[in-house]
RNA sequence: GCGCCCUUCGUCUAUCGGUUAGGACGACAGCCUUUCACGUUGUAAAGACGGGUUCGACUCCCGUAGGGCGCGCCA
């Protein structure tokens, strides 16, 4: 019996739904649908100075109107620190963690002098082997994973290919902070095992962090969960899609009047493709939506394409649910308050009889 | 600096060793139209570069260049 697909999308909390991350999220989505499988929602919020409430909001706001669902209760990472913590001790038990008293400080000095000397910038393992009898006074440790050293960390990714790091190049990361509260790369784990994950597919940004994690299954004795990390989505100029471009967050998108259906023609084919096919409803690409078809380069946001499809899905749009749509957004847009306080039913009226002019 | 990844028209992409390298957006030129839009017809436009392998490379291998990502007690 094959397990049932369980994918999940894990937006940090620290501003709006990035638009990338709404393709990250439409792409879990698709592939828990075409699999029969389900879709979970984590927030990642354990970093407790940037992580606000608003932008939980703004999150779950943004994949509600992108027309993307979830199965079950949003899981939030910080609640789950205890079992985090539980099971960094739990690795120091069984040696594949240990306690590492340097400070941050020390820490810093270290790399900027391998800096200096034109050396990679790795944690050099000092607490590694040492006897935690020799720690100094009032220094709180944190955990550090015991990585191989020698040998190699293999990714099968399933849109990268087979992806291989010398054990060499990988450092003993941090699992839980000295203050015990825990670190992303062991909460991601945790939870993801804990939730029972089965594909993780994410930002291609995550690559390494994807053998490091490799890692941390390995001395948890876990088996690791099926990896597909997508091409990341650029600006028109080729550059990582920032505030100087425009439009970063869905809810924008929104503002401009972009219809959802519209939005998710688009995304769904930057870095997809089934042959020559442009078109797809939704339905559709819950259907053909697969890995193996996932290229492996950065695109480029086209804004005259997307408003291309727009176009063809406003005119393809019934006249009521066009309707209902802008009134929808209306509240969104500026200027919108006012219009949608002066509209009454008569003007509704007007509004959808002239709509099929309109909407050419 | 070290590691990993990427590279087909301006942009998104198809091609799974043999094609006139296809489609879409955009551009340009017609047609339609009182205007704009829609629609429609057509045109231009691509395998980064250099070496291999092969009867034959966009496709496989190596190198170079360019770009991206990572290298935090951030996520």
């Amino acid at each position: 019996m094959q397990t049932p697909v369980v994918t999940r999308f894990a937006p940090s909390p620290t501003g709006f739904l990035h638009i990338g991350g709404g393709r990250t999220a439409l792409f879990n989505w698709l592939y828990a649908k075409r699999h029969g499988g389900k879709m979970l929602l984590r927030i990642e919020d354990t970093d407790r100075e940037r992580s606000t409430t608003n932008a939980i909001e703004a999150i779950i706001d943004g994949l509600k109107w992108l027309g993307l669902s979830w199965d079950g209760e949003p899981i939030y990472q910080f609640a789950r620190a205890a079992r985090h913590a539980e099971v960094a001790r739990d690795l120091v038990v069984k040696g594949h963690a240990y306690y590492c008293y340097a400070t941050p400080e020390e820490l810093t000095e270290m790399r900027e002098r391998l800096k200096a000397d034109g050396k990679p910038m790795r944690y050099d393992g000092r607490w590694r082997d040492r006897d935690p009898s020799t720690a100094p006074e009032g220094v709180k440790p944190v955990i550090r994973l015991r990585a191989p050293i020698e040998g190699e960390t293999v990714v099968e990714d399933q849109v990268q290919g087979k992806v291989t790091w010398a054990n060499k190049e990988l450092d003993d990361l941090v699992l839980l902070r000295s203050d015990g509260t825990p670190t992303y790369m062991l909460a991601v784990v945790v939870d993801d095992h804990d939730m029972g994950v089965t594909h993780i597919i994410r930002g291609d940004d995550h690559l390494t962090n994807g053998a490091r994690q490799s890692q941390i299954y390995q001395a948890c004795g876990w088996n690791v969960p099926v990896m597909a990390h997508i091409p990341l989505i650029h600006g028109p100029d080729g550059a990582k899609l920032s505030k100087r471009h425009g439009a970063l967050g869905v809810e924008a998108y929104r503002a401009m009047g972009y219809l959802p259906a519209a939005l998710r023609n688009y995304l769904v084919r930057l870095g997809w493709s089934h042959g020559d096919q442009e078109i797809f409803s939704t339905e559709e690409m819950s259907q053909l939506f697969d890995l193996k078809n996932v290229g492996r380069s950065a695109a480029r946001f086209d804004f005259a394409k997307l408003s291309n499809l727009n176009g063809l899905y406003m005119r393809q749009a019934d006249d009521e649910a066009l309707l209902a749509a802008l009134e929808d957004m209306l509240p969104h847009v500026e200027g919108g308050a006012d219009f949608a306080r002066a509209l009454d039913n008569a003007g509704r009226k007007r509004l959808l009889a002239m709509m099929p002019g309109l909407k050419e």
